[in-house]
DNA sequence: CGTTGCATTGAAATCCCTCAAGCGAGGTGG
DNA sequence: CCACCTCGCTTGAGGGATTTCAATGCAACG
């Protein structure tokens, strides 16, 4: 079992920095201010435990939000895609890390700015309701993925995933490492490895190169995820 | 890969029947007036993909709710224990079956009085917000489970969930079968037996009977759970 | 007391993991 | 500009945890 690779600390003074203006878009009609900011390959955006004091939004680049067992076993709970809303939490503290899997661009606002926005605005709390069952449901949908998909059925599944949030897209470009995926999938490197393989040998898909991937049946690929 | 067992159908007659007065409890002070409702063994009180027309909460008895897969393939994605609310959807569908796992009173409340509740009250569409990030919190855990931990971990963090949801009790009354343990654990029902026939024989727990549990050193599986 | 529905146990098989080696692209320094 | 290093990815061989297949056990019930 590979052990997750080191990830930078956060800077925390950027927050402190000469503000670049942004928004939050929450859902129909409900933009609220926040700042831009950047983070660097591997940085950390928040950790699991910390305090829970700033909601972000994807604006460029990914994400992606792990928890880790005390042996260091690690499991992504989701990729932040530009849209995605990420560390809007109801306790005090974040309950996974986020860190960046390439530079990228988030805005963000302070939880407590986001929690006036919306405290006496029915319709804004429906919205941030909305949103974290948009969240549920993605996980509902993962966790059929770890309890019952064989390999196969697991990597095709992640490739239809990303294409269909990339707007269904036949040529993937992917932000995160076999690891990532791996840890996404409840895999190890290998068998991501060798069953991308496989698929390009049925023809399913080719691989111009690791991080790119052309779908080129995805009806065959349909077909192969229950 | 065994397939689920048959399920009765609701009889959805009985939501037409004369009422027996309930409440469902969303959180502090936000109660709603319910109707009683009884379901047997193995009863349905929804389907997935059917009109989520209304919302329930657990008064006695159990729920399962799962998913399916094309062949069979079934996963529990939680159980549904007194107090719990089941069936707040987002969108106009369920998007898993519930079935009774044993006899269950449940108070019924249609989704539309609940939203128009809620709709001009941000106190209570909070409460809501609140619900339904709980259950992303549960759900995230058992990804973790299911991706990452071993079968004898998944056993002992099953076993611990079900005393802390019973305030803590060392003798455990399990209303669900084998099979639904195995599907709640990404397992089979044969890993499932020999796991607690092993956790008996190092004398962490012992089995008076397969549906009863006495955890007997309950420090040691702590340990045991990652 | 036979039937029925779970649950347990055993033996064999399998899918995926572990361990290990090799490859290739990208960056760095001589 | 090339040799070299590093890091991530791929591939192979072998092993192991869990599943599959099969038989038996056991308690509840008519």
């Amino acid at each position: 079992m590979q052990h997750a690779a080191t990830v930078q600390r956060t800077n925390r003074a950027e927050i402190a920095a000469p503000m670049a203006r942004a928004s939050i878009v929450l859902g129909r009609g409900l933009e609220l201010p926040a700042t831009r900011l950047n983070f660097a390959r591997n940085e950390e955006v928040f950790g699991e435990a910390e305090s829970a004091e700033y909601v972000y939004q994807v604006i460029s680049g990914a994400l992606r939000m792990t928890r880790f067992l005390a042996d260091g076993r690690r499991q992504v709970a989701a990729f932040g895609l530009p849209g995605d809303i990420v560390g809007l939490e109801v306790g005090d503290f974040y309950r996974y890390s986020a860190e960046a899997i390439v530079d990228t661009t988030l805005a963000v606002i302070k939880r407590s700015a986001l929690e006036r926005s919306v405290e006496h605005d029915a319709a804004a709390m429906r919205q941030v309701w909305v949103l974290t069952s948009g969240q549920l449901e993605d996980v509902q949908n993962q966790m059929l993925l770890l309890g019952r998909k064989t390999a196969m059925e697991r990597v095709v599944a992640f490739l239809l995933e990303m294409s269909r949030r990339n707007k269904g897209a036949h040529i993937i470009d992917l932000p995160m490492s076999r690891t990532d995926i791996a840890d996404y999938l409840g895999l190890t490197i290998e068998t991501i490895s060798r069953t991308l393989t496989q698929l390009q040998r049925s023809d399913a898909i080719s691989l111009p190169s690791s991080r790119h991937v052309v779908l080129r049946n995805k009806a065959a690929l349909a077909n192969m995820d229950s």
